[in-house]
DNA sequence: CAGCAGGGGGCGC
DNA sequence: CGCCCCCTGCTGG
C-alpha cells in the first residue's frame, strides 16, 4: 500500500528507499554495474548477473520438459513453456492474430493497432481459451483482470505454484501426456490450465530449488487475497464476454457454419486462405490486417476443434454482458467454425480463397458470401461441365495467382471480362451498378455463375442457328447484339448485374477471359465491341432460335427489350442499337450520380 | 519465437 | 543492501 518514497522525476514511488535509489537511477542513466566478460553495463548489479547468464554461456538450469529447450532466464522459460502448454492463447481483439506471448500480443497491437483504444486493446483481458477455461474454474485466477496487467500472468502464476503444492510429483508423468497440445488442441484448453500448472510446477520446482514454493505460495496468497476479492466476478464476466462476443460477432458464422456444418472440409479452405494470406503477407499488401486475421485463423483453427462446439454454445446461451473488450477473439472462434461451414458446403472444388479472405476481413459478408457460393458453384459446375471445362480451369489457375487481390476471382472469369468492354453499354447499369469491389467473393461467384449462364445461352445459340433458322447470322451487323445476350441471359437480374460490373473492372482491359469470344467468334475487328460481338452473334442466332421456338416462327428476329419481330437483320439490330443506345445513356447517368 | 534487456516488487540478511 | 523473481518491450532469426 503505502509508497512514501516518491520519485521527484516521474510519478513513480516505492515502498522501499532502496528501490526508489534504483529507480533513480533510470534517470540519471547512471550504471556502476558492469559485465567483465564484455562492455555491458546496468543500473542493477543483478541485470548483469541474468546477462552474463544468458549472454555469455553460463548454466541453463531451466530445461522444458517437452523439448530441448533450455534456458537461464526463468521468464523466458516460463514463455517458452507456455507455447507447449496452450498455445496462442492471446487473441487480437482487432484482428484474427494469435499470440503465445502476451507481450508478442501487445506488441502486434502495438504495431498493427496503434489507433485501436487501450481499453478494447488491453491485452490482460485479452487472453484465450485455455485461460479463460482457467478463469472459470479456479476463482483465484480472476484477479488478473482487476489487477490491471499484471494479473493475467499473476494468476496464472498463483494458480500454477497452488497447484504444485498440491500436485507436484504426479503431474511430471501426466505433462507429456497434455504436453501434446499442438496436436490435440481440443482437450488441450482445458487440460491446459490444468497440465500447464502441474508442469509449470515441476519445472520450477526442479529449477528452484530453493524457497521459491514458500515464496510462491506466499506471493499466490498475497495476490489472490487481495485480487480474490474483485475478481472472481471480472474474471467469469470476462471470460463470459469473450464467449459472448465471439456469438454475438460473429452471427454470420454461426449461420455459415450452420449451413454448412461440415467442419471437416473447413480445415483445407483455412489451409487454403491462409497460404493465400501469407502470400499475401509476403507480398506485403496492403491489408495486413487481413493477413493476420487469417494466421490467427489458422492458429485458432488448429487450435478450435474441441473448443468451438463449446464456445459456441457458451456464446449462444449467454448475451454478451461486456462485450466491450474482445469480441474479436471470438470472431476468430466463429470464423473458424464458419470456414469449415463453407467447405462443407462448397466441398473441396471452390475457391475458400476469396471467402475466407474476405469473410475474415471484417465485414458480415461471410454467411451472405456462403449462400451465393454454394449456389454459384453449382449454378458454375454444370455449366462450367457442360462448356467451358477449360475456362474454368484457366480461371481457376488464375485465381490461384491472383490470390493476392481481394477480388481476383473476378479478372478470372475471362467470359465475363470480355463482354466487360461493353458492360457499360450493357443493361445491367441500370440495375446494380452499385456492388462494386467490397464484396469480391460473392461478385466473383456471382460473376461465374453469369458467365456460365452466359455461355450456355450463346452457345446453343451459336449452333444451333443455323438449323431453326435460315441464319442469316450475318455477326457483323449484330455488334450490338452482345447486350441483348445479356439481357437474355439474365433472366436474374442481380447477378447478371453482378456479373457485368465484374467484368468492368478487370475484364474490360483483360481478354484473357474470352473464352466465348474465341469460341464462338475470332474474326470480329470492331474496336470495343469485339466481346460483345462474339456474343451478339451467338445471341442473335439465338435470339432467333429462341424466339422462333417460343414466340413464332415466322420472325427470325425478336427484339429483347420490347418484343417486335424483324425480318430482317438490319432492321432488327438498327432496332437493337437504339436500346442498347439509350442503356447506355441510363448507365452513364447513374454512374454519374454515384 | 527466442533472446536480451529495462524496470519494478518482494524479501532475506 | 543485495538478491530473486517477474513483467514487459524490443529485436533478430
Amino acid at each position: 500500500g503505502e509508497r512514501p518514497y516518491q520519485c521527484a522525476m516521474c510519478p513513480y514511488s516505492s515502498s522501499q528507499k532502496t528501490h526508489l535509489t534504483r529507480h533513480m537511477r533510470t534517470h540519471s542513466g547512471e550504471k556502476p554495474f558492469k559485465c567483465d566478460q564484455c562492455s555491458y553495463v546496468a543500473s542493477n548489479q543483478h541485470e548483469v548477473t541474468r546477462h552474463a547468464r544468458q549472454v555469455h554461456n553460463g548454466p541453463k538450469p531451466l530445461t522444458c520438459p517437452h523439448c530441448d529447450y533450455k534456458t537461464a532466464d526463468r521468464s523466458n522459460f516460463k514463455k517458452h513453456v507456455e507455447l507447449h502448454v496452450n498455445p496462442r492463447q492471446f487473441l487480437c481483439p482487432v484482428c484474427d492474430y494469435a499470440a503465445s506471448k502476451k507481450c508478442n500480443l501487445q506488441y502486434h497491437i502495438k504495431s498493427r493497432h496503434p489507433d485501436c483504444s487501450d481499453i478494447t486493446m488491453d491485452v490482460s483481458k485479452v487472453k484465450l481459451r485455455t485461460k479463460k477455461s482457467e478463469a472459470d474454474f479456479s476463482e483465484g485466477i480472476t484477479d488478473k483482470a482487476e489487477k490491471e496487467q499484471t494479473k493475467g500472468d499473476s494468476a496464472a502464476k498463483k494458480t500454477e505454484k497452488i497447484v504444485k503444492v498440491e500436485k507436484k510429483d504426479n503431474l511430471a508423468k501426466e505433462k507429456k501426456p497434455t504436453s501434446n497440445v499442438s496436436a490435440g488442441q481440443v482437450t488441450t484448453r482445458s487440460r491446459k490450465s490444468a497440465s500447464e500448472n502441474k508442469e509449470v510446477d515441476i519445472k520450477t520446482e526442479k529449477n528452484a530449488e530453493k524457497t521459491c514454493k514458500t515464496k510462491k505460495i506466499k506471493r499466490k496468497a498475497e495476490s489472490e487475497g487481495t485480487s480474490s476479492k474483485q475478481e472472481p466476478a471480472n474474471d467469469t464476466s470476462v471470460a463470459v464476454t469473450k464467449k459472448k462476443k465471439k456469438v454475438e460477432t460473429k452471427p454470420r458464422d454461426c449461420q455459415e457454419a450452420q449451413k454448412s456444418d461440415v467442419p471437416e472440409e473447413e480445415p483445407k479452405k483455412q489451409n487454403s486462405c491462409l497460404k493465400k494470406n501469407r502470400k499475401k503477407k509476403a507480398l506485403k499488401n496492403k491489408h495486413s490486417k487481413k493477413n493476420s486475421k487469417l494466421d490467427q485463423e489458422k492458429i485458432e483453427d488448429e487450435e478450435m476443434p474441441d473448443e468451438c462446439p463449446v464456445t459456441e454454445e457458451d456464446e449462444c446461451l449467454k448475451p454478451d454482458i461486456e462485450g466491450s473488450n474482445q469480441r474479436e477473439q471470438d470472431p476468430t472462434d466463429t470464423v473458424v467454425s464458419d470456414d469449415d461451414g463453407g467447405h462443407a458446403l462448397k466441398g473441396e472444388s471452390t475457391d475458400p480463397e476469396g471467402s475466407c479472405i474476405q469473410d475474415p476481413g471484417q465485414l458480415c459478408l461471410p454467411a451472405q458470401d456462403a449462400n451465393t457460393e454454394a449456389e454459384v458453384e453449382d449454378q458454375e459446375m454444370p455449366a462450367a461441365a457442360e462448356e467451358s471445362k477449360d475456362t474454368v480451369g484457366e480461371k481457376e489457375e488464375r485465381k490461384a495467382d491472383r490470390g493476392q487481390d481481394t477480388c481476383p476471382e473476378e479478372s478470372s472469369h475471362a467470359v465475363s471480362s470480355e463482354k466487360s468492354l461493353d458492360v457499360p453499354m450493357d443493361v445491367v447499369p441500370d440495375l446494380a451498378p452499385e456492388k462494386e469491389p467490397e464484396e469480391p467473393c460473392v461478385a466473383e461467384n456471382v460473376s461465374n455463375s453469369d458467365p456460365m449462364d452466359l455461355t450456355k445461352t450463346c452457345l446453343p445459340a451459336t449452333e444451333p442457328t443455323g438449323d431453326a433458322v435460315p441464319a442469316p447470322a450475318p455477326p457483323e451487323g449484330c455488334t450490338q447484339n452482345p447486350k441483348v445476350a445479356l439481357a437474355l441471359s439474365s433472366p436474374d437480374n442481380t447477378a447478371v448485374n453482378e456479373s457485368q460490373e465484374m467484368d468492368e473492372d478487370e475484364g474490360i482491359h483483360s481478354h484473357e477471359g474470352s473464352d466465348i469470344s474465341d469460341n464462338i467468334s475470332e474474326g470480329s475487328d470492331d474496336s470495343g465491341l469485339n466481346g460483345a460481338r462474339s456474343i451478339q452473334e451467338e445471341t442473335s442466332p439465338k435470339t432467333s432460335q429462341g424466339a422462333a421456338d417460343t414466340t413464332a416462327a415466322r420472325e427470325n428476329y425478336v427484339c429483347i427489350f420490347c418484343d417486335r419481330s424483324f425480318k430482317k437483320e438490319g432492321e432488327y439490330s438498327k432496332h437493337l442499337n437504339r436500346h442498347l443506345v439509350n442503356v447506355y445513356y441510363l448507365e452513364k447517368a447513374t454512374k454519374g450520380q454515384e
